[in-house]
DNA sequence: CGAGAATTGGAGTGTCAACTCCAGAAAGAG
DNA sequence: CTCTTTCTGGAGTTGACACTCCAATTCTCG
């Protein structure tokens, strides 16, 4: 791992030399085999001959297509942040009503459920364990997060300015207090094995926006 | 790391031999230091010769009072859920009313920014590298956050009990809620090195518990 | 005091992890 | 076709890590 930064280098891009088609793919077949076992294992818990295994590849091939664990790390982020969002659209795209946001809500619970609660959050799990670890790493979730809360601010911005929403409600604040509440509700659903906590969180933080409404759903007119 | 599950060892509670004074003393010793390397560095980042030479003791030592690498995690464990509730008394455990919420906010928030944001949540970077890979240790730490859960749910029942929110507001679902904020907040705060996540987060919860408020503060009355 | 238990020191062991090296096989450019 | 670059295979190196072993020392308790 690293702990200083530099500047350089894009990361996710695969700035360096050029690749084949065929390097690209497996290039690509070891982020994904690497991405797998570390959303299974965690990144520690993954060492390169467990990718080179998985991925099917020799030990050198690793080594020619990343510089470092550290870089292979990076492509993992890169990867698994595209993945996630992916996996929530189109809905993530258009979060601007209040039966958008319960349906997004429902496809979240519905992936942990899937999954019998394992593993987390693909990127929130990187976040805690590189934190401290890898700067550069966590430069890149740094990014990844944005990414996703972007589209949530976007969706509760469009409500606001249609009136939906009243002017004292922050989009800002409340996209970054919705994501924190699905990872907070992804980690204590990933410990519990149960979607309680991350239905807990979701439906106290859409009630809390549900609030800003100026065309309340089931209350009484003001 | 264990797998599998036994139900035997009451794990936190030094069951073996007898314990001599001296014994207590250097066993504490172990488990205080690997708890702060374990907080800054993370488990998987902590070597039983990180311990050994931070606690001051020799290799046989940490053998001699915990069978495992696994064992001493697990006795981590139980040090750090104390430290995180005792670092919140008396205020945890009279949390029945909106201003001591508010008052909770404020030192949780306030703790983070005194240590930069960096290391998030002691128990909940635990839990989130320990869930995949442990099973006992993520037992103890499903223990440790009811722990932590039960004094914000008992303050909002007192609440619901004494009239001051309505009868609708659901403690335990509440207190899922706060908690999973908590350490969503916590989370992208150590990712961002900023509160403002974990002020959102808090901020968004406790403004939907004020919801169920029988007494508004500044709005008019029913 | 003296026996037995608890505590300590530190050398040693086997394994596994990250990373290197070099030589050979394919692929693309001209 | 041939030169250059990219890609691949696998053996090898270095260090770290979890854990063992045994002998020496200190403590407790009757």
């Amino acid at each position: 791992m690293n702990i200083d930064e530099s500047p350089a280098a894009p990361a996710g891009t695969g700035a360096g030399p050029r690749l084949t088609r065929k390097g690209r793919a497996t290039r690509d077949r070891i982020v994904a085999a690497a991405a797998n076992l570390m959303f299974e294992r965690g990144v520690a818990g993954t060492s390169t001959d467990d990718v080179r295994i998985a991925a099917g590849v020799s030990t050198s091939q690793i080594y020619h297509y990343f510089a470092d664990k550290c870089a292979l790390v990076r492509a993992v982020i890169a990867h698994q942040t595209q993945a996630v969002l992916e996996a929530q659209e189109p809905l993530l795209g258009n979060l601007d009503s209040l039966e958008a946001l319960r349906a997004w809500r429902d496809l979240v619970v519905g992936i942990q459920r899937e999954r019998e609660c394992q593993g987390g959050c693909p990127i929130g799990s990187m976040a805690s364990e590189l934190s401290e670890v890898d700067n550069l790493a966590r430069a890149d979730l740094v990014v990844g997060f944005a990414r996703w809360e972007t589209p949530i601010r976007q969706g509760l911005q469009a409500m606001r300015d249609r009136g939906e929403l009243t002017a004292d409600a922050d989009p800002e604040h409340l996209a970054l207090a919705t994501l924190s509440a699905l990872q907070g509700g992804l980690l204590l659903t990933q410990l519990r094995r149960e979607t309680a906590p991350l239905e807990a969180a979701l439906d106290a933080m859409l009630g809390h926006i549900a609030s800003y409404a100026t065309t309340p759903s089931p209350a009484a007119p003001a």
